[in-house]
DNA sequence: AGCACA
């Protein structure tokens, strides 16, 4: 709503180095309506190409906008947020799409006038950081791609899962993952009689049509991902999937619990936690036994918190960490 | 409401 607001005040003087004429920028809906544009800058700072970001509130919901350095890492962003559970409590599922036009960054509005064409390295890579706004109030939003079309499933992922950022680790630029492919919605799915975390889940109420190309498409994107293996029991098709460890597992369960896919007939995907994870031996044959491996923290043994996520690696450039 | 493979 709140139609075109006072957009021409910031008419855009040519950038020189817009050579980048590509939009790079995303288009972020979903969020609750007590969104701070703090928390989407948070949200989106460690991820690679992150240069500025900005949240809209002149509509009825709140709109955010993210610029990258390259188009390619828009969308590995725009990827990533999707459908992430951003508040479970209000069931706010975000759903990013590439926006129309690159977010306009502001310069010098400080009356900073020499800052200038230089802002956008200010901001960098999260160059903004807890300290006093790093930039000022409302800036003349992009239009969205597509002004409020879109709401979030009424079901969805049921906690907020947030690629870890490794603070205390290097990591040269992530290749982004295999984008995830974003399922068509969630429908509500019975799971008693789940089994304790682990690393490996289990896929059940799957539709009779489902392929493996259909589950890997979905599966292998997600942070984590090892391996997975497809089990047909006549209509039935059932599938596991390991994780590198618990964290990660525990993460698409909560986030793809009840995805819907193309060939889904039957309600949502039921998530559990495999009775039988990978790299659990079974009964007897080893040695040194360490359930630490496969099993969730509190759960058993001491739960995979030494283990590190390289796939999910974050960039961190040492600016932030002498600040982190 | 279906749990394989090492």
């Amino acid at each position: 709503m709140a139609g075109p607001p006072q957009y021409n005040q910031w008419a855009p003087p040519m950038q020189p180095d817009a050579a980048h004429d590509e939009v790079r920028t995303i288009f972020v809906l979903g969020f609750p309506p007590d969104v701070k544009e703090r928390e989407l800058q948070n949200l989106l700072r460690w991820w690679p190409g992150y240069e500025a970001s900005q949240m809209n509130f002149k509509c009825d919901q709140p709109m955010g906008f993210a610029l990258f350095s390259t188009a390619a890492m828009a969308m590995a962003a725009r990827d990533a947020l999707q459908n992430l559970v951003f508040d479970a409590d209000t069931n706010s599922v975000l759903r990013a799409e590439m926006a129309k036009k690159n977010l306009f960054v502001k310069r010098g509005v400080t009356g900073d006038l020499n800052a200038g064409f230089d802002a956008s390295k200010r901001m960098r890579t999260g160059g903004g950081d807890y300290s006093p706004a790093p930039y000022p109030a409302p800036y003349p939003p992009a239009y969205p791609a597509q002004p409020m079309a879109v709401s979030a499933p009424a079901w969805g992922p049921q906690t907020y899962a947030q690629p870890q950022a490794q603070y205390e680790q290097y990591v040269s630029y992530p290749a982004p993952q295999p984008s995830p492919v974003a399922p068509s919605g969630y429908a509500p799915v019975q799971n008693t009689k789940d089994n304790p975390p682990c690393n490996t889940l289990f896929i059940g109420n799957l539709g009779e049509a489902v392929n493996e190309n259909e589950l890997r498409a979905l599966f292998s994107g997600q942070p984590g991902f090892r391996q997975m293996k497809v089990l047909r029991q006549g209509k039935n098709t059932v599938c596991f999937i390991e994780f590198v460890d618990v964290n990660s597992a525990m993460s698409v369960h909560a986030n793809l619990q009840g995805a819907v896919l193309s060939t889904s007939d039957r309600g949502g995907m039921r998530i559990q936690f495999s009775k039988n994870p990978y790299g659990r031996k079974r009964e007897g044959a080893n040695t040194h036994h360490e359930p630490g491996l496969t099993m969730a923290p509190g759960v058993e043994g001491n739960g995979g918190a030494e283990h590190t996520v390289p796939p999910t690696a974050v960039v961190i450039g040492p600016e932030q960490q002498a600040t982190v």
